[in-house]
DNA sequence: TTCTCTGTTCAAAAAAACTTGAACAAACCC
DNA sequence: GGGTTTGTTCAAGTTTTTTTGAACAGAGAA
């Protein structure tokens, strides 16, 4: 016999040629924005589908766990990247891509960016409760200057992000 | 005796507390942006310090190795986030931070950004050329739809980098 | 109830990223 | 030259992140 005997489910299912530069081409995205590989592999599946997809079908198509897959799907929702299709008679979910740019650039800043700039600035007001210990005015000095420029800093930030998203709502 | 007898050269040196308040803002920093906590160490203390610092220096205060340091410094260099300070009578480099934004951002963008975006222009052209292989017309009509739409984010992304250097710049 | 199907969870395994440290090079001084 | 100081490199070690897979929960069907 030829059948495949230790083969549990390892079928890495080929993706056609289009199908996989698109899922390189996320994976490649998700990397830039600090995402896991999985993330970009699932998106770009997704983007590249005109149907929607389920977990399982991106557990095969993938070859990726359905862990990975279950963890993913969730993320992107999160992001707002990914919402379930209108799914009748048929228990299982589906799911699309959101393909807006504005859509998309919103979740990440919402979701990754904004969280650790509100954190950042929490910080920023313990660290100038810190300062005033320190007692040589020169130095002090420079502290203060140090610190202030910190805050324009993280206020830029702040109005910057609004502008972005105004940007790319287009 | 209780000399430090294994002690090769473990000395934290501690940072007093507005340094180590800083020093962890900036790893919080670094970690957003995708770049080693040791970038965001050295940098963070180059920043709240009012003398330009060595290499060793940074490796007695932040307790980190002379390779980690050597490489932070060089990539910091990279990214135009850090210069030599003028070395008047001693052989051995001082580093001082470049502090305006404007600068950071865009050394930020052309080496971290610039080339992703690049490189995700040239995948999609050679993504372009792959998708006439497809023969249903519908399946070919989405594929092309959705290629448009990659190219069109593409272009966005290429004109708001500029953008937003100009706004950060002031 | 019991069986099947779909999806979630999370501890452990695997992979990726970062750091270390010892060997090396280069520059300077004696 | 030999000795010292400063800094770089990179293979190996460590840490962090991601993925896996098996156990579990819920929902529907029979």
């Amino acid at each position: 016999m030829d059948l495949p005997t230790t083969n549990t489910q390892t079928k890495p299912q080929h993706l056609d040629s289009i199908q996989q530069q698109v899922v390189d081409f996320f994976v490649d995205g998700a990397r830039v924005l600090g995402l896991p590989r999985s993330l970009g592999e699932i998106y770009g599946l997704l983007f590249i589908s005109s149907k929607p997809l389920s977990l399982d079908d991106l557990v095969q198509k993938l070859g990726i766990s359905k862990g990975s897959a279950s963890q993913g799907l969730r993320t992107l929702k999160t992001l707002g990247a990914v919402r379930e299709a209108q799914n009748i008679n048929d228990r299982r979910a589906y799911y699309e891509p959101a393909t807006d740019l504005k859509r998309l650039v919103g979740g990440f800043i919402s979701e990754q960016i904004r969280p650790h700039l509100n954190s950042g600035k929490s910080k920023l007001k313990q660290l100038q409760q810190t300062v005033p210990l320190n007692t040589d005015p020169t130095e002090q000095a420079f502290l203060n200057e140090r610190i202030e420029r910190l805050e324009s800093w993280m206020k830029c930030g702040g109005q910057v992000l609004p502008i972005l998203q105004k940007i790319l709502g287009q």
